[in-house]
DNA sequence: CCTATTTCATAGCAGACGATATGAAATTCG
DNA sequence: CGAATTTCATATCGTCTGCTATGAAATAGG
């Protein structure tokens, strides 16, 4: 088994757009907009595509949301890696929350998180997507709850701390934050909210 | 100045619903779908009334939302009150947690929060609605402020609290809640949440 | 150079959207 | 009872939705 990374240019017109480039500039109007409020004519507009170049690419506006959902997730294995390269749990809790801070706020990307805000609502027809969007956020809370566990089978964690739920608190303010940074609550606000929940962080035993 | 509450019956066919009952069904229909994925169509079905009828009694879709969520949000003066009976601050925070864990989950209404879900996301002319329900966010949020300064002055925190974070913190929290609420999580999930996130209170000095 | 293949831009499909014109039905007032 | 008033149900309005049929343009292989 071998990938296929080679650009085997088939007989054809080429593409006139580069497919990674436009997937980004989706992903960004459905970060803005949401899921199901970001039209098509929005998105070839923000694409620079037609209608039939992003059918005939990306398959429908469903297809192409997920698409853009996973390049906003990132692969899974980099917070895997993150989680276990941290020096402790309560060390990579901190930093989700002060990278999410920082990146719902970025000011080059739209503001908050594009999980926690683009299927946030929407009609009884996309329960599919929203499915899809909460199974991303389950992946990073149980990586993050089975780092816990770690701490606590180490003994840096006293024996009745809770790793589901310290877990949880933690994926739960971080989509709380982006709701606050769409609103328009500046850097030093989500960052403090990170900083003081950390308090509820259990003590070393 | 008084109250205008005679229902003094005017000429002509009279209204074949109530009022009130109607603006419920629709605020369901918003907390379940979002504000622009709830269509008039959508509504009309919810509130059992065509869609001249809904126009003549709440004007349009925007102002009927606009009244669906202060319905929702209820009178400004019951958080102030419950605020002001609360014991402390603490467990003013700590009952608002918990409250909006059994609400978020209550069986008979939508999961989640209405105002964390509904306009979340939109397209670009939605913005005042956005705002609108952003300035109900940070009434409460600005109310648990001043609960929080009141204990400060009163010496039950210490000194280097930081009321504007903590209260901020909580909203956060709640919002968050709310995303976690929609994705199917349990009611002992979110309690735990809020139980394990008061752990950030400052102590009493 | 010619054909096969692929993508291009234009135009348009059926249906849903928010909102309304229209006239009949139901009430109060004189 | 008759006139005025208000709400009713029906039938749309123009616009936008997600999506696609069509034929021209641009490449590769023979």
């Amino acid at each position: 088994m071998e990938i296929q990374t080679a650009p085997v240019r088939r007989a054809g017109r080429p593409l006139s757009f580069d497919r990674d480039t436009v997937l980004r500039q989706a992903m960004l109007a459905f970060w803005d907009h949401g899921y199901e409020t970001t039209s098509v004519s929005d998105l070839t507009a923000a694409m620079g595509i037609t209608a039939p170049s992003l059918y005939a690419a990306f398959g429908d506006k469903k297809q192409l949301f997920l698409e853009a959902m996973r390049l906003y997730a990132g692969p899974p294995e980099a917070i895997q890696a993150a989680l276990d390269s941290a020096p402790s749990a309560r060390a990579a809790a901190h930093d989700m929350l002060r990278t999410s801070a920082l990146a719902f706020t970025a000011g080059d990307t739209p503001k908050g998180c594009l999980l926690a805000s683009s299927t946030a609502s929407g009609s009884a027809g996309i329960s599919d997507v929203q499915q899809a969007v909460a199974a991303i956020r389950l992946t990073i809370q149980t990586a993050l709850e089975q780092r816990i566990a770690k701490d606590m089978a180490a003994g840096l964690l006293p024996d009745d701390a809770s790793p589901g739920a310290l877990a949880a608190m933690v994926i739960a303010l971080i989509q709380g934050m982006s709701v606050l940074a769409r609103d328009g609550r500046d850097r030093d606000t989500l960052l403090a909210i990170g900083d003081i929940a950390m308090g509820a962080w259990p003590p070393c035993p």
